[in-house]
This record gives C-alpha cells, structure tokens and sequence, in this order.
DNA sequence: ACTATAACATACCGATCGGTACAGTATGAT
DNA sequence: ATCATACTGTACCGATCGGTATGTTATAGT
C-alpha cells in the first residue's frame, strides 16, 4: 500500500536511549539525536512522537532490560552473599571503566524529570520498586538455602540495599576514591548476615 | 569613583542557588535567572560571570551552607544514633514537605554536571567528603561515649551511610511509599551497634 | 501498469537560547 | 562642580532550539 520504513525501530530506540542516558533529556538536542540515529526528524516524529515521548519510549526500554539483567546476575550466583558482593562491585568497576560515567538511566531520570513531571516520577519510581521485588526474592532464597539468619527481615533489607545502590551510582558520578566506595559496599553488606 | 551597585550580591546569589537547585543548570534560562534575582543581564555577567561561573557560585554557597547545617544537626543529640535516625527522618520529612522536590543541591549536579565538567566532578567529590568527615566524627564521638561498640570502623561506616544519604535523597525524588523509606531507614541504621 | 499511501529529505518556522554593544545614569575622587 | 568610571536598562546579536510544511520517492494493493 505504501512504502517501506528503512530503518529499524529498535535500533534507532537504542540509539536515542544510548544519548539521553549520556546526556540526559534537556542536554540532548533534536540534532544530537538525527545525526546518532542516522534519521531525519520527521521519521523520528512520525515513529515516536515528539521529544519527550522518544524519551519515554528510550527509558521503558532501558528499565525492562536492566531489571532482566539485574535478575541474571543476582541468579548467577549460589550465595546470595556473593551474588550481592558481585554486583555492587560491578556496579563500581563498570562506572570507573566508562568515561563519562553514564550511571543508570532510570537514575538520571529521577534527578532530572521525576520531581517536575508526574509521569516519570511514576515510572521511575515503579522501576525502583521492581528492583527491590527482585532483591527481595534474592534475600528470601538466601533464607530459605539457611545462608541467612531466618529472622531476617527481606523486605527491609531489600529497600535499603536499593537505597545503597542508587547513592553508589549517584556517588560514583563524581569518581571518589576506590577506597571510598569499596568501604561503604562491604560495611553496608555486612547487613546481610 | 563611581556610580554603585545597587543589589546586593548575596541576596541575588541565594536568588540563583534556589532556581538551580530547584531546576537544574541546563533548564534554568537567564530569562529565568533575571527575573528571579530581579537584576538585569548584565549586572548577572559584571557580578559573577557567565551562567556556568554563576552555577559554580551558587552551588559553592550551597555546599558551604549544608555542610555547617548537617553538623549542626549532628551536633544536637548527645545520642549518635538518635542524631543519625533524627537526620534521616528529616530528610524524609523535608522531601515530602516541598513541591517538586527539590532535593540536594550537590547531588542533583552530580548527576546533571559532574560526568561532562570536570569541575563539577572535583566540587562534588569533595562536599561528600566533606560531609563524610563530620559523618565520621559524630560516630566517632558515639565510640568514645560508649554508645557504640568500640571496634567500630568510623570511616567505612560513616561512608557507608553518605551512600545511604544520597540514595535517600534521589529516592525521594520518586516520591515512594513512606513505608519503604522508613524500612530502608530503620534497616540501614543497624549498622550503627 | 496504475494508484493510493506512507516514508523520505530538504528547507523552513517562530521562539528562545546565552551573551553583549551601547547609550544613559548615578556616584566617588579630585 | 567636574569628570572619570562603573552600574543600569534596552535592545539587539547569531546560533540553536523543538517542531513541521512540502515536495519527492518508493512500495503494496489492485
């Protein structure tokens, strides 16, 4: 009936994801985003909507994969202890080994957005509760495998380890000594006991 | 010599730090800027400079002022874990008290600024380590009191709960359940024995 | 092959951006 | 009282912003 689009939606997607993570919403112009999409403004008008609807779209993606991979690494692991150790320390080499520190996406977005538009405080905060469900899960498997004392109050223990997470993300923005955050990591970890 | 300037340049540079700290660097216009300061644009660039220089001063006010606050907040309780658990809980309270949340200034340019400027990266590093000494210092006062266990690590603890602080404070920004930051709270303030 | 339709590229829109030139004005030093 | 000087307000600068009108091109349905 018509012509063909040429491009493919989810690549383009990732690629507008790839620079508002970079560089947030406001600091990323129309222009930044044709040239690294490799299409011209009215495609992305007509795929995606206007700018902060792209943004939406970019940070759903974003949110749906990082909670998949949050899940994988926290199951890569027998001991739940481990499990934890890894992925914070993860979290700290993966932001040292990037320059500029991207941090999380859904992060940037609560700093940013969430305070002056409802919609992403709501989709940001729904992230985070969704994070806290899987640590949570992790914490119970630990309890159940007896590595974890069984009064142990999952629920708890899973907010302040999102907590701890995001303040390490955040922190790690500014590239304080690995001292620093290898410190706070292990103290804030020996709440799992 | 001649003729004198009529504002006052604190006054009009708290002005500033409120509509940064409220709105970020790249979402604040100098339309903005001057009708909030109530000077005309080339007072803003004879006083301080151009926007980035004007930002860098408000959020030098900024730090210089939190830092005393949070010590004096310490400082009142002769208790460290109360002062500890007072502080979190205010910061709860604050949060949810102002709309949009504002947040702390220092963080909120740690995500915005610190990743692409360099000096924004130094100047936040440093205020968390600022605040990560007067953290030290009051678990240290807690030791020496008796009212926490003498092999207590002061440092990597009161590192371990500036994490936790800034976790809070952009959590905040999702708006979530009181009862999700309250069990964070409670859990992470454990670690205090 | 023809046609309706949607994607394409270009070129443009008004608005706003950060920043400044300039003329007028008030004041301190002499 | 004069004058040099720094502050003030206006009006403007080129650049860039997000968004779109328009004409062309390619393709699916018939």
């Amino acid at each position: 009936m018509a012509r063909t689009r040429e491009f493919d939606e989810e690549k383009v997607l990732d690629a507008a994801m790839q620079l508002f993570w970079e560089k947030g919403y406001e600091a990323t112009s129309l222009s930044d985003l044709t040239s690294r999409m490799g299409i011209q403004r009215p495609s992305i008008y007509s795929a995606f909507g206007d700018k902060k609807e792209l943004f939406e779209a970019a940070l759903r993606k974003y949110t749906m994969s990082r909670a998949s991979d949050v899940r994988t690494r926290l199951q890569n692991h027998s001991s739940v202890k481990e499990a934890f150790s890894t992925f914070f320390e993860n979290v700290v080499a993966e932001e040292y080994a990037e320059n500029p520190s991207r941090g999380c996406f859904c992060i940037n977005t609560m700093v940013e957005l969430a305070p002056h538009d409802e919609r992403f405080e709501i989709l940001t905060r729904e992230h985070q509760m969704y994070l806290s469900v899987i640590f949570q899960e992790t914490i119970e498997r630990g309890i159940q495998s007896g590595e974890l004392e069984t009064h142990t109050d999952a629920k708890s223990l899973a907010q302040a380890l999102i907590i701890a997470l995001i303040g390490l993300t955040v922190m790690m923005k500014s590239r304080p000594q690995r001292s620093f955050v290898d410190n706070a990591i292990k103290a804030t970890l020996t709440l799992l006991k």
